[in-house]
DNA sequence: CGTTAAACGAGACGGTACGTCAAGTCTTTTC
DNA sequence: GAAAAGACTTGACGTACCGTCTCGTTTAACG
């Protein structure tokens, strides 16, 4: 895929082992899900996994490089294909990938790897735009693809920004996450969208007037 | 308070150095926003404060306590009697807080100290609890409390939540800054408050279709 | 004592406190009683003592100080008047003395302060000189006094020094309780100065053939 | 001979540096010397040995264990083989020991790494037997065998304890070596084991009669 | 089907920073 | 003005991991 040679040179041959590179996987899954990213060490996930440090070093410049990689490996199904069905109906088809993001982020297998990569990208802007790019416009981008095709109004009457309207939906989403201000249940994903986009007819007609806080 | 003694007794003195107390803030507060956060070590506050390192230890069980410490104070003299006006104008009273919030984010002084707070809340449930409390609430419950004086209602038509409106604003913001996806400038404020509550004349009327990205 | 005045100066009081003294001098005969002088702490001592720190600092220049403090005034009463009688038996003479010595040396109020001196003297010369006159000279010189008196001669014939005689007689003792080699029992003192000076009769002959050893 | 495998594995490699055990064995050596055992750390001996601290701690459990290993490995050229002539002078036979042992004291490159032992045996009980059982029982125990076929008597004339014998000897020079009281020349050693077993022909025949004290 | 070079496990290495401890000094208040 | 209390600066402690660097030992393509 990277080149148009057949195959025919293989003297560089991918000598590396798929049993290590799985076992520090799962071992660095393990470790960060026990007791954090931040208290796991190089030496705990090489010893975990059965492996060498150098073995670590070798395919990956830093615990948190493992981190992203479990984290793209895990989500790598998703990828490209991304593209919101136009029902007619904008809150019941964007609805969907909102609470797929919702459930992503709270999903205990990732939640502790996304608040890792959380930390990092506080430091190293690069690898925020790897995240951005890796995890998380795929949906953003095709939520944003959506609205547009809506051609939603601001309530002062002028056209509304798809890239802004999509930012109100996601936004939220990310900021209650991310200071664990309030749960991230369907009830919450339902009326944020009605707020957003305006309700269409939901399974379970949320009674609410406010959401409960903290 | 604590005696009958009418503070006869004041053997409990506070002994504390304020000398070494304001050293340590500045100390902090120069070396994160030199190096970042993760480069700075107690030991280097230590030295660059003029102070032992045990003094440190005394009075902040660690690195980030001190951070935190630092941003409180320094943002102590705003709240407390944060209250919105109500000039009928909702948008034109919700704006201001709104550019107060990005600018304060924003501003390089404050950007690495808070960066630092946002990377160890991931890990640290209690201390999140204790930012959200300390720096953004007073900010988030005024907003929401001007919003609900402000009667909105949904796209469709039922009694919006001001909970998820003041979200609507400030989740965007956050989640701008967090990932560093496009500048946080006041067109964006004021693009983003007419998305959701309506837009007032403002001083620049913004020319926006798109806002840009990253 | 150390002056002729006769105490009728007294302006400049000696305020010094005898109970802070006399608290500190029993706080570390206790402490390092209990826990081996190097394991004591100058703080320690004065929270036994219930004294502050600067107490202790404003009178003695070190912890090791005090220590030989304790040992000098704990002694004091035998200074400068020991002589040793001349009954015309050397041995029984000089027996007594020496069992005197391994005594002191053994009790275990003694034997953990000397331990921290003799620790301490081999890093401080002064320190050295100063035990050797005030702790161990006084009885050292009486016998070396008792022994010119006796006009002993060496094996080959020639007349004896008295301070190398002596030196046979206290410097094992030292070197058994120096190295813990073995117990330094009355049996053993009565076999050393029947090797040394030739027996006299002793309460207990001695039936032995050899020491153990450790 | 822990397996019957023929020595195939030799999985358990002794992954040590030697050039790390030197370099720490030579710091210790010259830091000692220089400045003395109570004022060198562990950091200065790993800094002037171009060494992590870890790797001294990893084989070494304290500072004075490195200075015994140093003082062993120095002296194990000697022992194990210690055996005394007996060439029927007994004098003759005693003195070049005692010469070596005072010697060894005495030359500066031993002599603040044993006044080291010695301050640390006063505390470690465990240590002081190891000092004992590897730097000194070889020479004490030679000396000890050779008097034994020398059949000496007390001077009342009972059969000699040659283990109070070499207390004798040794005792002496280790107390004037303990407490610095005077200098361990030759002289001195020849006047000593003349009032202990006598003297023989030496090369220059002492004349004394009085030792000089300190 | 052996040769050979890479990747591997193991873990010692030179370092940096940690958080603790005690030393000796300085400051404040009480007696 | 000495004493108690205790906060201060200093500096070494022993530990934990870092990322690098040998060591022998698999292991799999090549010859």
């Amino acid at each position: 895929m990277f080149s148009g040679m057949s195959e025919q040179r293989t003297a560089d041959v991918n000598r590396r082992s798929e049993r290590a590179r799985r076992a520090i996987h799962d071992a660095t899954r393990e470790l960060v899900g026990e007791q954090g990213f931040s208290k796991v060490t190089v030496e705990a996930i090489a010893a975990r996994a059965g492996v060498g440090k150098q073995t670590i070093y070798r395919w990956w410049p830093s615990k948190c490089a493992i981190v992203l990689d479990v984290l793209i490996t895990d989500n790598v199904s998703d990828h490209g294909s991304l593209t919101l069905p136009d029902s007619g109906d904008l809150a019941a088809d964007v609805r969907p990938v909102l609470v797929g993001v919702a459930t992503y982020f709270t999903d205990p297998a990732n939640d502790k790897l996304l608040r890792a990569m959380t930390a990092e990208i506080q430091y190293d802007t690069d690898l925020a735009a790897l995240v951005l790019d890796e995890l998380l416009r795929p949906q953003f981008d095709a939520i944003v693809a959506r609205i547009d095709s809506a051609g939603l109004t601001t309530p002062s009457g002028s056209p509304a920004d798809p890239q802004i309207i999509t930012e109100q939906l996601v936004g939220p989403i990310v900021h209650r996450w991310l200071l664990r201000r309030a749960p991230l249940d369907e009830d919450y994903i339902n009326a944020l969208v009605d707020h957003v986009v305006g309700a269409s007819a939901t399974k379970r007609p949320a009674r609410r007037r406010r959401t409960s806080e903290r």
